[in-house]
DNA sequence: ATGCTCATGGGAACGGTTTTCAACTTCAAC
DNA sequence: GTTGAAGTTGAAAACCGTTCCCATGAGCAT
């Protein structure tokens, strides 16, 4: 998704201006940083520690426009934080270690055509479907005993 | 306050030391009487209307223990609420429309297969999993058009 | 009725996120 | 290089669902 070189932001396609800033850039590159999932201050702070601060309000901003464009995925904890991950481009589903945060993209081809299949069956359009598989991952499992 | 009517609290018999309160059986009760998920917040404008009045703070406390119970489902809205149902038993999903709320239960057992395989197959234990399947229902879709 | 214990609820606190808005950048056009 | 309109930033305040605090109230065994 990053260009390469420089820091390029959005791809701004003329002229609904969006411009390139060093935040942006910083933003898109710690995200490329880091291979879990992270929450708006996580990221805040690692920022912080690399000597490229950024304002959290323009780390939450950034963070919206790039999910909100399919650049980053977004994982909901059950504690109402928001998480955000640099993931391959398709459509995909994650398995999330409960301890440590680690992070397997996964495919699902039954389960897609199963969701809608059953939204048909029931009369629903727009379908979309939210699938998150969460447990112990193997380091964790005997870490912990 | 309400002190004349007479409300027939804990259903079971067999007691766990929770004490049956009015309270608690309002909360039960409110929650039989609809039919979609909804929000502590909304149960408790339920009760006010309904003349069973409960404390904000008891009806969040009641759906917790609810729903570590079983006997609710719980369902986090992408803006941070949590909402709650009276459901069937059994582990299910849900289909629920994006507009009215309307709700069905569904339930899909490859999909319980495939996510425990996916799961061991990366070694990961103890998992568990969130789906949902969000859509328009036929009744929105015809209205809104 | 008594007393022990758990439950209640108003209000304050919490914490992640969003809003506000004045100062600051970017970049296309000179 | 300069200009200036429009987009961007960020500190502080607001927001809002939820949880905590704790003095008062209620259930239930005796
Ligand atoms: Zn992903
Ligand atoms: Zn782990
Ligand atoms: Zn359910
Ligand atoms: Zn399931």
């Amino acid at each position: 998704m990053t260009k390469n070189g420089r820091y390029d932001v959005a791809s701004g396609s003329g002229s609904t201006g969006v411009r390139a800033t060093r935040q942006r850039a910083a933003v898109a590159s710690v995200l490329e940083s880091v291979d879990d999932f992270r929450s708006a201050q996580e990221l805040h702070d690692l920022l912080r520690h690399r000597g490229q601060s950024v304002g959290l309000t323009t780390v939450y901003r950034t963070l919206q426009a790039l999910a909100e464009s399919g650049e980053v995925d977004v994982l909901r904890t059950p504690d109402r934080e928001v998480m955000y991950r640099r993931c391959s481009s398709g459509h995909h589903h994650h398995l999330v270690c409960r301890h440590c945060g680690r992070t397997v993209e996964v495919e699902g081809p039954a389960v897609e055509r199963w969701s809608s299949a059953v939204a048909d069956q029931h009369g629903f359009v727009e379908v979309d479907h939210t699938l998150e598989i969460v447990g112990t991952c193997g380091g964790c499992a005997s870490a912990r005993r």
